[in-house]
DNA sequence: GACCTACAATTCGGATCCGAACGACCGGAC
DNA sequence: GTCCGGTCGTTCGGATCCGAATTGTAGGTC
């Protein structure tokens, strides 16, 4: 049992601590969010320079393919949100992964706006060999870890996705007042 | 208090539980890097969208502008470390804040490799007005968690990101077993 | 001085990445 | 049939993003 002192903090979050001292602060929720995205960032980091360089694929084209993998063959817009990238950017990571032999996109039998996604012969012996590999490597970052600790992590994780899920959208509308969100500097202009 | 059969487990992991009943998985691992991946990005999508959308920043970009607020002046490798993103895309980022006038580029007093960056007054009035909102977000995403909770998050997690920082580097190259690893297929070719 | 190793930021090829605009398609109303 | 609002995937401008190659400086040794 660690005591709230001994926690190991970071350099970075001390000096945060002495910047804010005039600002009122959430500091629990300042340091949650921080640790969740540097969390994040580390394991990817890891992951795509040990399994996944020898194979040469990018953190984002292994989330595709795995969500393909456990669907069996989905629509792309399914794909994307479970992805967690946008349908544009769904659109260049598919063709990369087909263009490997990886990943195969077919026209719906019925609706011709939606493209099916699956898996090659060639994907899914991919993913059966490096899945494994993969796992490895998640169980290696969380190492330090119980397998309760772990399960109470995913859990208390899965309900900060569901606060945005579930709230979101209806927050960011009231953030905005009503007005229209600003649209972003870079991005396609209206037809010149 | 919730019993395990009461968690919240969303789709795609019972479609993985369906996928991978023949494979040995190590689930509480599996679950515990995927939601931690899920909640980062839903989390950087929900701030994007809200107080970032109108000042036109990126998580990025104000991630950067966070680490140098905090630090009061650094140098560029340290910042991007902190930030997590590799030197020479902070080159490109902070030149788009400079462009901008929230970030000051200057020489090393006495050592000409180092560039150091700090904030122009504008920057500094941009975090005082912009870091209050940012936060409340931070506590809005997190809100379904108690303060305990937030600080048994983030202590979970440190431990995560200590362990790879501290053993991740011997742990690749164990994986290599002594191979120099695979070059990646983009970026930059030696000389043509 | 010349030379060399170490380390700094920058350059830049290729791949992502977002999201607004766009074109193709669906399905119901008329 | 034609229209028309809604929903697809794709296109594309601009900004990131990585990391190997490169350029430049530091701090020696000779």
């Amino acid at each position: 049992m660690r005591l709230p002192g001994q926690r190991s903090i970071t350099e970075a979050e001390k000096l945060a601590e002495a910047k804010l001292g005039g600002i009122p602060v959430r500091r629990e929720r300042m340091a949650a969010v921080a640790n969740i995205y540097r969390a994040a960032m580390t394991v990817r980091h890891h992951l795509e320079n040990s399994v996944l360089r020898g194979s040469d694929l990018t953190w984002t084209a292994f989330v595709v393919l795995w969500v393909v993998w456990v669907w069996g063959e989905a629509e792309t817009r399914h794909v994307a949100e479970e992805a967690g990238i946008s349908k544009g950017t769904l659109t260049g990571v598919s063709r990369t992964l087909e263009s490997r032999g990886l990943l195969r996109r077919s026209a719906h039998p019925t609706d011709g706006r939606l493209v099916l996604l699956s898996l090659t012969e060639e994907g899914e012996a991919f993913m059966r060999r490096v899945f494994p590999a993969f796992n490895e490597e998640e169980a290696f970052v969380t190492g330090r870890l119980t397998d309760e600790e772990c399960r109470g992590l995913a859990d208390t994780l899965r309900r900060v996705v569901l606060q945005v899920e579930e709230r979101g959208e209806e927050r960011r509308r009231s953030l905005l007042g009503g007005d229209a969100p600003a649209p972003r500097r870079s991005g396609r202009r209206a037809q010149g």
